[in-house]
DNA sequence: AAGAAATAGGACCTCAGGGGTCCGCTTTCC
DNA sequence: GGAAAGCGGACCCCTGAGGTCCTATTTCTT
């Protein structure tokens, strides 16, 4: 049920990223160094993060002396599920996804087949539905242990009683 | 952000209990391993997966000769979150579980930090608005890919868009 | 032109936890 | 009293996440 740590350390280095200003277009660029030191992740970690980060299209790198990384998109565009499958694969709670054949044995007797389905989607659809910038929009003041401006709360709005 | 296989194996369990009639109250009970040979789930699997059922309350033993399992509850009135909880602990995407202090080390400078709280509480209302009746229900005809019926088109609606 | 600074792309190691099995005890029916 | 079943726990194995490091490549600076 927990994603994987990189994931976790992904959301934080793009919040970052934002936060620093190394913003989509010309904007200036972050070393994996300077990221590490600014979020307390060790240096090869970020450098990772940063690399799969890079290769799914969210941030691009700079190569070269006085390179670094800077955002793709801006992060309002971007949904926490794209994050999430780059890291942890294909969103979805169990093996047998969407009425995928093979890998089960007992697919033949197995009265739950394809009943996944519907469940997978509602997951999907809700973590489509909430952007990174939402988890990443610095607070003022701090410390507000449960934020209801408008864009968190949009996130439990998705889910109707 | 897969479940564990003990979860899985649960649900198919479960709603093999129920097509057996193993019902709430005075009905019959079926036994591990009748049940294994039912499922195709190894015979000590479905025992471990019994037991942990029977701690959460939603299968009850019938323990000596004759004896076996039968459900505790009607299927419709057992949430898809109250046995994910039972095999994979409280539902949460990420470590720091609602705002949990401890355990992380950047938690003071992390700037994400509570932000994940609304997106667990999208996933947890997700899991629980399903019932694992909506995933046991036997199907006819056979293998309809995408059934419509009432009970698992409630759970897309679940997430507006 | 040389060197420094940075990304890119792997290979590699370690280890915690899930997955599965087994054993001994207790309970209850025949 | 014996057999059949659940109950509780200990135990092992092995995958895969998590993390580190090495080398190649690129590009700026001097």
């Amino acid at each position: 049920m927990r994603l994987s740590k990189l994931t976790d350390y992904a959301v934080v280095v793009l919040a970052r990223l934002e936060q620093d200003g190394a913003a989509p277009g010309k904007g200036q660029v972050q070393t994996a160094p300077g990221l590490a030191a600014a979020t307390g992740i060790a240096e090869p970690t970020v450098a990772k993060v940063l690399k799969i980060l890079g290769g799914a299209g969210l941030v691009e790198g700079v190569r070269g002396a006085r390179g670094g990384y800077r955002l793709a998109r801006t992060l309002d565009t971007v949904p926490l599920a794209q994050v999430i499958v780059a890291f942890d694969g294909p969103i979805a709670l169990t093996a047998c996804v969407d009425g995928g054949m093979g890998g089960c044995d007992a697919e033949a007797i197995c009265p739950v087949r394809g009943r996944w389905d519907p469940v997978n989607d509602a997951i999907r659809n809700a973590l489509s539905g909430i952007t990174v910038a939402a988890l990443a929009k610095p607070r003022f003041p701090w410390d507000l242990p449960y934020p209801a401006n408008t864009d968190t709360a949009a996130a439990s709005t998705l889910v109707a009683e």
